[in-house]
RNA sequence: GCACCCAUAGCUCAGCUGGAUAGAGCGCUGCCCUCCGAAGGCAGAGGCCUCAGGUUCGAAUCCUGAUGGGUGCGCCA
């Protein structure tokens, strides 16, 4: 299926013979030999490394080696060149059916085009998002949003078994600062003037929740004190939190498979579980703490505490699960969470955190470690800042001057598809300034215009064709001679479609969604190209009159770009576009 | 003070885990609609990949150290 891993079995398998002959050494590790489209297509098709690598291993010139392997080579069929290039390249050039048959493929397998096994159906956790239930999500937490459902969709499309998690912080202080600014909205329903103090939300999206308090409770919390409502109304306030959060990710056609409590680990030994299997490990121990540099901490004082030994798992300092007063620090509850991952049995575990959450990565990394002996790997990727853009001026985001950009907001100016599409164009360790004008412009600076476009292009030639009685359905299409397609313009458009099975996959290994919105970008430039080529030459027009067979073909070319256009934006969670408006 | 992330064209960013002459968009200079959507295409100019060392056949990529920017840093959440 993958075209790439084809030919590098290929090369793997004649270097074998190779040794078998004697032409080279043996116990060479071939585990550095690549293979890999040049970057520069005059080059060739394909090309490998196997001669520079293998040649300082067998004591021999790399050009010699390149000269035997490129004679083994020559022998398949796929193969009509094989020169050496350079100081020990093998540049190989393929036959045209190689890509014809591709396209084939890619008609025949449809939307599971590219998929693969690579991730043999093992179990990978994604947490993303677990914002603080304690109000809508705002521009910052959106791009880990769609970052991370992303991620879990193109895991998903290589053959992993993917959960898609949220972590509700529905146990600590910052919930009982919701419950309290619940009750003044709910005094402020009964018609008193309130004050928020410091340490309460003064937000509008309170409001509603106050009146529902109202009319659940009616006034007999009115004049009570904390204690006899705090815990109904932390309630309340989590659910009316949770509902709008799950709206505001319904906005963004982004579901959860799981929600986890932060609460559910108190109270139930949980906690005490995970610590007691750390205890177990000698990784918890009574100490005190050097107190932080830097800072100058005006009541400071050093305290004994339990404490974790996380730099025994590449930490830089140890960390307090309790504090001296015996409470759990926030830690805690983390490393029950993340040792309730482990128990679940995950193969592995991926964490989106927020550019502030950076501080955390080395300390959950050392928790999972230890927790699961080093067995579970857990990769964190932080999503950079995001900052938004309009008219030139910068958004400033402030709680308190009211200005809190919600995702809400950027959804509503662009639309969901523009705001996927526009935060998976950048790596997620990249700071990103998010040009709300330019999204919305409909022209070639626009990325997810312009691979919609292409898409809708074929889509509208589809048409055009439909309408001239051409059949144009897949059956037809894959019927079609396609050996038809011959011109290095078509052949180039389908050896990037070959592409895609291998780009996916490098996306999938390293995590890095962005590469599929790069790809597509790509993708949809080729076909812009030689959708414009058909000015100027009949036979590369789509639709060619003086010739049905060559239209079936074009048709056929198009078609697999297509569907290589809706796998990639199913993964990025845009919806391709069949026209434009 | 410490940790993590970043530094590539005038601007915004890619660069396939070490490969060949470092790419794309915008902007700039030109060209291309009797034609399936010009909402596009083609071409040109533009670079000491922040700096200095190191590793090797080979470095934008890996290591060390600077410099500049970002994000964090107690028993907070």
């Amino acid at each position: 299926m993958n075209l790439f891993t084809d030919i590098h079995t290929l090369v793997i398998d004649s270097l074998t013979t190779l040794v078998a002959e004697g032409v080279l050494p043996e116990g060479l590790d071939f585990a550095n030999v690549a293979v890999e489209p040049p970057r520069d297509a005059a080059h060739g098709d394909m090309a490998t490394n196997a001669a520079m690598v293998l040649a300082k291993p067998a004591k021999m010139k790399p050009r010699d080696i390149a000269t035997a392997l490129a004679a083994k080579l020559s022998d398949d069929a796929r193969v009509i060149g094989a020169e050496v290039a350079g100081p020990g390249f093998l540049n190989l050039r393929l036959d045209n059916s190689v890509w014809q048959d591709v396209l084939g493929q890619a008609l025949a397998a449809g939307a599971k085009f590219g998929r693969s096994d690579v991730g043999a159906g093992k179990r990978v956790n994604v947490e993303y998002v677990s914002a603080n239930p304690t109000g809508p999500l705002h521009v910052g937490h959106t791009r880990g949003a769609v970052f991370g459902d992303a991620l879990a969709s193109l895991l998903d499309f290589v053959g992993y078994d993917v959960t898609r998690e949220y972590y509700i912080n529905d146990g600590g202080a910052q919930v009982d600062v919701l419950a309290r600014s619940c009750y003044l909205r709910y005094l402020e329903a009964h018609g008193q003037t309130v004050e928020f103090p410091d340490g309460t939300y003064p937000a509008d999206y309170l409001k509603p929740v106050g009146e529902a308090l109202k009319e659940k409770y009616g006034d007999q919390f009115v004049d009570q004190p904390e204690e006899a409502w705090l815990a109904e109304f932390r309630l309340f306030g989590i659910e009316a939190m949770m509902d709008l959060i799950r709206e505001d990710l319904a906005l963004l056609n982004i579901e959860m498979d799981h929600f986890f409590s932060e609460k559910s680990l108190y109270g139930t030994g949980k906690i005490e579980d995970a610590l007691k299997r750390l205890d177990g490990k000698g990784l918890i121990y009574r100490g005190v703490l050097e107190p932080p540099k830097g800072k100058k901490p005006d009541d400071w004082e050093p305290r004994e505490q339990t404490l974790f030994k996380s730099t025994d798992h590449g930490d830089d300092v140890d960390r307090a699960v309790q504090k001296s007063d015996g409470a759990w620090t926030y830690f805690a509850p983390d490393i029950a969470y993340h040792n309730d991952k482990v128990e679940r049995g995950f193969d592995a575990l991926i964490n989106i955190f927020g550019a502030d959450h950076g501080g955390y990565v080395k300390r959950m990394k050392a928790a999972v470690s230890a927790l699961s002996d080093g067995e579970v790997p857990l990769d964190i990727k932080l999503c950079q800042l995001v900052k938004l853009f309009k008219n030139g001026e910068e958004f400033k985001m402030s709680k308190r001057a009211g200005t809190f950009v919600t995702l809400r907001d950027v959804v509503d100016a662009v639309g969901a598809d523009v705001t996927r599409f526009m935060l998976l164009t950048r790596k997620n360790d990249q700071g990103f300034d998010f040009d709300l004008d330019k999204a919305l412009e409909q022209s070639k600076d626009n990325p997810v215009f312009y691979v919609q476009y292409a898409n809708a292009r074929i889509h509208s030639t589809l048409r055009k064709a439909t309408e001239q009685g051409i059949a144009v359905d897949v059956d037809t299409l894959s019927a079609a001679d396609l050996t038809l397609l011959s011109d290095e313009a078509q052949i180039s458009v389908a050896r990037k479609v070959a592409e895609w099975p291998r780009q996916v996959e490098i996306a999938a290994r390293t995590n890095e969604p962005h590469r599929v919105a790069f790809f597509l970008y790509d993708l949809a430039s080729e076909l812009h190209g030689l959708y414009h080529l058909g000015k100027s030459s009949e036979n590369l027009r789509f639709v060619n009159e003086s010739s049905q067979s060559a239209t079936h073909a074009n048709l056929a070319l198009a078609r697999a770009v297509s569907v290589v256009i809706s796998a990639g934006l199913g993964i990025l969670g845009v919806k391709p576009a069949e026209e434009m408006r």
